[in-house]
Formats: C-alpha cells, structure tokens, sequence
RNA sequence: GACCCCGUAGCUCAGCUGGAUAGAGCGGCUGAUUCCUAAUCAGCAGGUCGCAGGUUCGAGUCCUGCCGGGGUCGCCA
C-alpha cells in the first residue's frame, strides 16, 4: 500500500505540493465507491496560494497514466484516484501468507503478558473468559509482530480469600473436589459477613499461610493443585497456553523485605499502623499506597511490586501488560506510580490493559457470593447449540462433534474479543450462543465456504504463488483485494493499541465481502469461481484461497480453531 | 466530593492521525434456494451522533461546561 500511496504523493510534488505533506494526508474514503484513496487539498491551498479545488486540479493534471495509478480525478477539493487494479491485485496476493500480518518490529523485545490470574479455590466463571482470551489474543498478536512473549498466569493464591476458605473448611469439614471447594468457598463467605470475629479468623490464616504454617501450607498445596487441574480442561478447550504460571505467594518474602527498603530509604512511611507509600507528588489524585496492613500482613499490591521486580529481573521486558478488569484502573495507576516514586523508571513500559465487565441484567455480576455461571457450562452449552444445528444442516458431515465443539466455542469467543475490550458484555445465553450475524459461527460459515469452493475446484493445497490478476477485475473481487490488504494494517494496529476487535473487524469485513462475491455468482454465473474458462478459474481460485488463508490465519489469531466444513 | 469510562437507528454496537451522502448486527418489512454451503445473500424502513458553547475551510471525531448512566476512591484481590 504504501508504494501506492508515495506513488500519489509524487503526482502531488509535480502540481507544487510538498511530498511529506501529501503523503501524510492521502486516506482512504468513506465512501470507497468514490475512490481507492484520495486526497485532500485544504492543506496545501494557502501555501500554495489557490483555492483547494484550484489545488485538486492541478495535481489530476499532473498525473500520468502507467504505474501504480489507473487514474487521478479532480473532484472539487478532493483528488480521487484509481490503483491499477492487477497491479495492486497482484502484489496483495503474492503477500497473503499463513503469517499475514508478521513483521519484526518487536525482534529482541520480550513482552509480559499477565492474564488470566484466577484465584485458586473457586472455579472458571464467565467472566475469566475475558482476561484468560483478550490476553491469549495479545499473546498470538505479539508474537506475529516479532516479539519474544512470556505469557504469564498470575494466581490468586493467598489472601483472605484463602483464609475465608480455611474458615469454611474449621466450620464445614475438608472438601476434596473441586467443585466441593466451591461450595466450602461460598458457605465461608456467606458465614464470615454473617458472624462476628470469622473475618478476624479469616485474616488471621491468611497470615498463617504468609508465615508457612504447616497446617495451612497443607491445605494450600491441595486448594492449589486441585485448582490447577481444574482449570487445565477449560483452558485446553480455548487453547490458552501460558509459558509460566507464578502465584501470589511466592511474593510473600520478598514483599516484606521491599516493605523493609522502603521504609529504610524513606520511600515509604508508616501510617495508621500500616506501611503507605505517598503518591501525591506522583501524580494527580492518587492518594497513599498500603503495602502493609496493619497487622503485619502483606496485600495484593505489595506482591505486585516485588512481583514486578522480579519479572524484570527474569525477563527484562521491553513491555509488561496486564490484563485486569476496568475496575482496577485506579489501582494499576497507583502501582505504576509506586514502582516509579520507587526508583523504577522501566515502570513506563507497563500497562493496564483493561476489560469492560461482565453484567447480568445490566448490573455487575457478583461472584464473591458464588454469582455467574461457569465457563465450561457456557462452552457445553456452546457446543450443544451447534450440534443441533449440525445435525439440522449438515447431519451427513462426517466429524459433527468436532465441528459443533469448534463452532459453539467460536461463538463464546468471539463475543469476548470481536469487540472492543472496555466495553461490557451483558451475559444473556442467546446473545453469547447466537450464531446468526457478526458472530464466531459466521466467520466459521464462510471460511468453510471458501474451503468447499477450493475443495471442488480441485484446489487441495495452496501452493500458488503467482498468477494473471488481470482476470480479477470484477468489483467484487477489488473489494475482496482491498480487505486482504487492509487485514495484514489491522494485525500491527491490534497489537500495537492492545486491541484485538481491530483483528475481529478486519475479519469480518473480510469475511462479508467474500460472502457477497460468492453469492453474487448465483445470480450472475459469469461471476462464478467455478467457471469453464480455466485462466479466469485458476486466478479465482487463487484469489478464494488468500481469502481462505486470511480467515484461518486471523481465526487462529482470535484463538478460533477453524473448521473446513461445517 | 474527587477521578476514570460511556451516551450514535427500537436494541447491541462500528466509525482509522478531524475530510465529501454517519455504517454493521439483532428485531421489523420485501425478495432470492433444481445453482461454488440459505448458520447466507440482495433490498426497504428506521438517526436533530445526550445538550450548549468553542477551535477549524471542515467536528460523531478535538477543547470547555452541563445533563444522564456505570465504575473506582488505604488495611479485599
């Protein structure tokens, strides 16, 4: 795209307008049936003393035919120009690989992604999906631009969470399953807010467990394994990798020690009995930071400290990213904050990547009381939607529980990433499961589309590296060129802004467009990939599987596992 | 009270560094299936882009104020 672009930015130089400037200011119109790119003229009219339509006309003069440009229009202010549609045709689709998008501007530059990090004890909810599949994406998008990813599980091992569930287990009995340390976890929670004293009790095995109480280390590496395993099942299923799975609780000791430094330097000071680390002068509004309570104990944001040292230490990131809940926003700027006033200027390289919440019935789901419905129960739910509708559609397919398990889970997942990340998501069965639409299924569909035109047009592997764009002139076929081309800018854009809908809506334009084309040829059988004419078959074919690749390759990113048919 | 996010079609939301006639999905209506997958496609209806100012040749987009909704604000994680 951007030889086309400087191309356009040449014909401007020859009318008298600067060549940066024109550069920088060739976009892409709305409305794309008025031109391939275009160029306004505001800009350059005072220098150049004329009126901007004066401007647009003297660069459509300037232009020349041949190359790159097919043709250049003045049209008031506006220069529209055509690309050479083989030309540009040729080049999109020579670059169309399974690697769409990759580029090597993170070489030599580790990334931490911290996602997932559920608390142990208490099962995967809908609402983990979030963390555990935005960060899986930015973990795919990452590494497709170059990046060494460290993918990190940061577990909720410690705490009063912990500690209430040893209440539970004092009260209620030791549970061995998981599911029954659930049911411990939410009767505990329940008993602490309704009797005096079981919160101070809860505290205080929480601090036994800082100190390696053996009784409480006991149940910690069972809570810990069982907890583990557990989560293992969900995450296979959406094919969630991490390179390293941390906890809290290897923070405790060198949590304290950085409490100790603190205070020691004199960047942290005691107050109320606890230890605060002062942010006024840090920044605007962000208050004192606690990294020691009261009582001695450790918090979440003293472990996150030391936790952050050591990740620079064992990693020595070039990018940290968190991906938490919106609702942490305050707390992720203080802890920058504080690892900043503390001496650390690589705090710079960390960010909040934050996620909109899951609500139910347009308020805040509430899972400390046992609230939200399982993911695993979402994902078979998912599953057995689809096989009904295989059975419905297709019950002669030969895989169906493959193909209904990879369609349902396409849907759950895409409702998580094929939208921006801050937004919430209302959780409504028929609104997660649709499979009409912009949704998972849909991208599924029109892949398998592509994979039965190729599969009867004998293309059984892509292997063609070339062929006579010249064929592909129909517009149909010049939007699907164009959205090929547009997919590979949206990988960069994704990963760089930590936002993987930009993948999603490139994907299901992507998607559309070529649904459109295909059907187009049902009413027009000139337009049929599938035509007698074998130059014009074989370069439609060529063009349906870089279609085909793209919408594997940018599923795959999505953490979608493709189907061929469905 | 302070800070953050949001306010675009009946509903859920796109809208790229400001550009020419604001787009999708769902829902509604009309069509399309002896045809390369109808989990689809083509089309119609539906919008003072919360309100008021400002910057600009040009504002859904940037700035200010206000209104409305949500979230967060030291001993949870």
């Amino acid at each position: 795209m951007q030889e086309f672009i400087d191309a356009i930015a040449a014909v401007a130089a020859r009318a008298g307008v600067p060549e940066n400037a024109a550069r920088s200011s060739v976009t892409v119109p709305k409305e794309r049936d008025r031109a391939d790119l275009t160029l306004p003229c505001f800009r350059f009219a005072k220098q150049l003393g004329k009126s901007p339509p004066q401007v647009a006309a003297a660069v459509a003069d300037a232009f020349e035919p041949g190359g790159l440009l097919a043709s250049a229009e003045a049209a008031g202010p506006f220069v529209n120009f055509r690309l050479d549609r083989p030309t540009f045709t040729r080049k999109v689709l020579q670059s169309v690989t399974d690697n769409i998008g990759a580029s090597d501007e993170g070489a030599g530059q580790a990334v931490v992604i911290d996602y997932g990090s559920p608390n142990i004890a208490k099962p995967l909810l809908f609402h983990h999906l979030r963390s555990s599949m935005i960060g899986q994406v930015l973990c795919n998008l990452h590494r497709r631009r170059g990046y060494e990813v460290v993918g990190l599980n940061f577990l909720g091992d410690l705490g009063t969470a912990f500690g209430k569930l040893m209440v539970g287990i004092e009260e209620f009995g030791e549970p061995e399953s998981i599911a029954a340390y659930n049911r411990t976890y939410v009767q505990a929670s329940n008993f602490c807010t309704e009797n005096d004293g079981a919160m101070d009790r809860a505290r205080a095995w929480a601090k036994r467990l800082e100190e390696d109480d053996p009784e409480a280390l006991r149940h910690w590496e069972s809570a810990r394994r069982l907890s583990l395993g557990e989560f293992q099942t969900v995450y296979d299923w959406l094919g969630i990798r991490h390179d390293v799975v941390d906890g809290e609780k290897m923070y405790v000791k060198s949590g304290q020690a950085l409490v100790e430094e603190l205070l020691e330097n004199r960047t942290a000071e005691e107050s109320e009995g606890g230890v605060v680390i002062d942010l006024q002068n840090a920044g605007k509004k962000l208050g004192k930071f606690l990294i020691r309570k009261s009582d001695g104990a450790s918090l979440y944001q003293t472990r996150d400290l030391a936790a952050a040292r050591d990740r620079m230490e064992r990693f020595g990131f070039a990018k940290m990213l968190y991906v938490v809940d919106i609702a942490q926003e305050l707390y992720f700027r203080q802890l920058f904050a504080a690892l900043k006033t503390t001496g650390h200027d690589w705090a710079d390289r960390c960010r909040h990547v934050k996620f909109g919440q899951v609500l139910v019935d347009g308020s805040r789901a509430k899972t400390r009381e046992g609230g939200g419905t399982h993911l695993e129960e979402v994902l078979r739910e998912g599953e057995r939607r689809a096989r009904a509708v295989v059975e419905e559609k297709n019950s002669d397919l030969a895989d169906k529980a493959a193909v209904a398990k990879a369609v349902g889970t396409a849907a759950v997942i895409f409702c998580d990433v094929g939208f921006p990340t801050t937004k919430n998501i209302n959780f409504d069965w028929n609104a997660i499961l649709s499979f009409d639409g912009r949704t998972g299924p849909y991208l599924q569909y029109v892949h398998a589309s592509a994979c039965s035109i190729l599969r009867k047009g004998g293309y059984t592997e892509s292997k063609q590296t070339d062929g006579d764009a010249s064929r592909l002139t129909d517009d149909h076929e010049w939007t699907l060129v164009r959205r090929l081309a547009e997919f590979s800018d949206a990988v960069g854009k994704a990963c760089a802004e930590c936002e993987p809908s930009h993948v999603s809506n490139a994907l299901y334009d992507l998607a559309r467009g070529f649904r459109s084309y295909h059907t187009a040829g049902s009413r027009d059988a000139s337009l049929r990939v599938l035509v007698d004419d074998d130059a014009t078959k074989t370069a439609r074919l060529w063009l349906v599987d870089k279609v085909r690749c793209t919408l594997a390759a940018g599923l795959r990113l999505l953490g979608i596992d493709p189907v061929e048919e469905m």
